[in-house]
DNA sequence: CGTGGCCTTGAAACTTTTCAAAAATTGTGG
DNA sequence: CCACAATTTTTGAAAAGTTTCAAGGCCACG
């Protein structure tokens, strides 16, 4: 057992309590007796590394799970035989309802970055429920965000422009980062442009013009995978469907 | 108190425990006892005309809807004032789960027929279910079903072709009301071309093109809103990702 | 410093949207 | 029950936007 191993099995034992994505997870308003319940039910985990898998498509839904650190992405294959993303899951969001439906995952989730994950088997889940009322509304409520969150999506593959389908992403990525207490004007993008594409619902080819756009308007600026959001009171406009201003040639 | 009102009480009074719907809804699986409980939880409704609302966007969630003949659409304002379609709900699927993230209606829900709902008040709901497990359960699966059915809507979208978002639209829609046990080759649709449209992400003349593509490949046959479905394993191929065949001029 | 993967850019082909008008359907009142 | 008005749907042609195919640039990594 060499160090690095002992320093993270230390980390994987921190406990709900006092994780810090306690408020937007399953513990929140979830009261303290009823916390060491739920906190002794949540497995550990080794970390993962990017490409890695939690589950894949048709497995078995045995767990919900929520990331401490790194991004996931959710992939299916649909029937042509092609694959798209479907949900994008920054730390302390739900992954794995896919499964619920069913009984078996809809979707494979991947990590995007090395990640450290917490995992909820559905046994347990099944036993705490009935017995921790807090647990039972929250349950409901983060899973209703999950929900929204889909819907959200929906949205934006609604609009019919590339530049309108990829402010909204912005504008909801932004958001997100935000209320996680990142800085979120200066955001180190998840995904390639493939994925993106894959998620916006067009070509990689029209990701890369539509953010080149955006970047000429001087909305962003874009550098690989890093972003900044140079004007994010014109990117709240712009979503809310103010018209792009005149761009100087 | 005329003839036509004591029939419909009436019919408002029917159990969970004699509907049709009840293997599709939340009683499934529940044991003889706790259906009782449940059943009296469930309030009647009187009946909806076409073009009325069970709640508007923005409406706090106070309940849980079945509708138990008659569709409704679900439709949300977005920032930029257009109203998109969000969702398409048939007899015996869930209504008003946009309301469970935020305690808040993301949507407004309009029934797009007359139609008989079920309401179950969320307050009843939280009572009742730390003490029926058998509910539990199925609510979960209930609501991981309808965000199954959010995920075909996103797979949908995500396919840029009008023609491959109609025939994953067409074929759903055969796969719904066969469940429902209805004639689903011989389906008269609920929507219409805009409110398709605006479920498809794509402008109402697109859908019209396309169903007239889809008639001249001699897939189905549309008179208004009157669809057959002539060749249902050929669909079942088309959303597989097989070619069109070779169309006759 | 070269290689491979990822991203950007350009030009042509294709699809969808937009705008306009005709056709079909639905609802209504005589 | 028919005829008329209003609404919905279809169709056409031009404009706009996206995809496709191809090539070139950038970056990280060995």
């Amino acid at each position: 057992m060499n160090p690095t191993n002992v320093i993270e099995i230390g980390e994987l034992r921190r406990s709900c309590a006092s994780c810090s994505l306690q408020q937007l997870c399953l513990p929140a308003s979830i009261e303290a007796d009823e916390l060491d319940r739920l906190d002794r039910a949540v497995r550990a985990r080794r970390p993962l590394r990017r490409g890695e898998h939690l589950y894949h498509q048709g497995d078995v839904a045995r767990s919900l799970f929520v990331s401490r650190d790194g991004a996931f992405k959710t992939v299916t294959v649909d029937p042509e035989g092609e694959s798209q993303i479907i949900g994008l899951h920054l730390p302390g969001e739900l992954i794995g309802l896919d499964g619920m439906g069913s009984g078996r995952h809809l979707c494979a989730a991947e990590a995007l970055q090395t990640a450290t994950v917490c995992e909820l088997p559905m046994s347990q889940l099944e036993t705490l429920l009935p017995q921790l009322p807090g647990l039972q509304r929250q349950l409901l409520r983060v899973m209703g965000r999950s929900r929204d969150q889909d819907q959200s999506h929906v949205e934006l593959l609604g609009r019919r422009q590339a530049d309108d389908r990829m402010l909204l992403f912005l504008h909801g990525l932004r958001e997100r980062y935000l209320l996680l207490g990142h800085d979120a004007d200066q955001i180190t993008l998840p995904m390639s442009r493939e994925d993106m594409a894959s998620y916006l619902g067009v070509v990689l080819e029209t990701v890369s013009r539509s953010l080149g756009r955006l970047q000429d308007e001087g909305l962003i600026d874009v550098r690989g995978r890093q972003l900044h959001i140079l004007d994010a009171r014109r990117l709240a406009q712009r979503v809310q469907g103010e018209p792009p201003r005149q761009v100087g040639s």
